[in-house]
DNA sequence: TTATTTATTGTCAATAATGATAATATTAGA
DNA sequence: TCTAATATTATCATTATTGACAATAAATAA
């Protein structure tokens, strides 16, 4: 007996909103304000359905983390039976599945993380989870590949992609976007003895 | 007949107090407040000695960027004469020459170029200046190598260089850190045929 | 000493961001 | 229709930031 709630759907618009500002303007020109503007709603309903500045903030790097995680797995299960390395290369490196927002927050978070320890801590398990990711991936199709080596050669590849991600952001680097692809390539090809 | 001029030293200090700033907030975060407080001068001087807060950014990415080359041709300059990429991958990835600072500004100035095409401009030309310089000291030590092979081989060993700087800011990842290093190790030797 | 140039300090107005709370409007069920 | 829960709007005080300019202090050369 009661108007019905819409505090989720609010709160997805004030997240989804919060990122695009992220994107934008960074973390600390993410102002409530322009979420606020971008979401096409009053300020005071961002205290209403999520809370205040730094509950928006975290609320949305849970999401942001639990998101890109989800991502990475259906990616790795969408692989094909076989040259299943070779595949994730061609996808990590393909152009048309960066998604500049989404780097532009990763760094955003990361520059914010310098002065916010738990913070860092979700980014620190995000990235260590991607490189087990690639690592079980690799380990699975190089079967007889000691562990070290393995380590090594998905630290080198996540790195490589990561890096190409990051500097893609500045545009006109198509160039280094082949040559790192090629790098990872021949990374990999370290593996088979 | 006249006072003597500070602006160069005032410059200079108030630069060196954005560079901490932006190092702890972010580029939207360092405001001319806070670097006023940071170089223990009042805000009117910033404005008397560099110009309004434009002018103080770019003034400072200026600078920033042109010391980052300096520094870079230096290290490169000192390499000793004998197993030069030997050392210069243990000089890359030795935590001690790492300089959280240096990395938390340019990871800032990344996301900030997102939004100033200026800017992204002038890291880009930073970025392929140090891949050029890679790559340089490579074809030294490789003469027989062809410049396809070069090209990956510098720009996968400045992504993974780059990334573990980057993903230093979060702490505790020196294991990432020396399984990069390995990686590093195995793309160069792929050059060795 | 004086004139001139520069450094330094002080003050003001305008704008923006945040936190907080009161007041009003809306909706579903009893 | 009435009630209760919720959404939405409105408003206020506080603080932070910037730009601009006036006023004062300091230092050097003539």
């Amino acid at each position: 007996m009661a108007r019905p709630s819409k505090k989720d759907q609010r709160r997805a618009e004030i997240l989804a909103a919060f990122e695009t500002c992220v994107a934008r303007y960074g973390v600390e020109g993410a102002t409530l304000e322009r979420v606020a503007e971008e979401a096409g709603l009053a300020r005071a309903l961002i205290r209403h359905n999520v809370g205040n500045r730094d509950d928006v903030l975290s609320a949305f790097v849970e999401t942001f983390l639990n998101r890109s995680t989800h991502e990475v797995d259906e990616m790795i299960s969408e692989l094909p039976d076989t040259k299943q390395i070779d595949t994730l290369i061609d996808w990590l490196f393909d152009p048309a599945y960066s998604d500049p927002k989404v780097v532009v927050i990763y760094e955003a978070l990361t520059t914010a993380a310098a002065n916010d320890a738990d913070l860092a801590k979700k980014l620190r398990k995000w990235a260590r989870e991607f490189v087990a990711a690639i690592n079980a991936l690799l380990a699975k199709n190089h079967p007889r590949a000691k562990t070290k080596d393995l380590d090594a050669v998905a630290a080198g590849l996540t790195g490589i992609y990561f890096n190409v991600e990051s500097m893609t952001l500045l545009g006109r680097m198509s160039d280094l976007r082949e040559a790192s692809k090629a790098a990872a390539i021949r990374l990999v090809q370290t593996l088979k003895t």
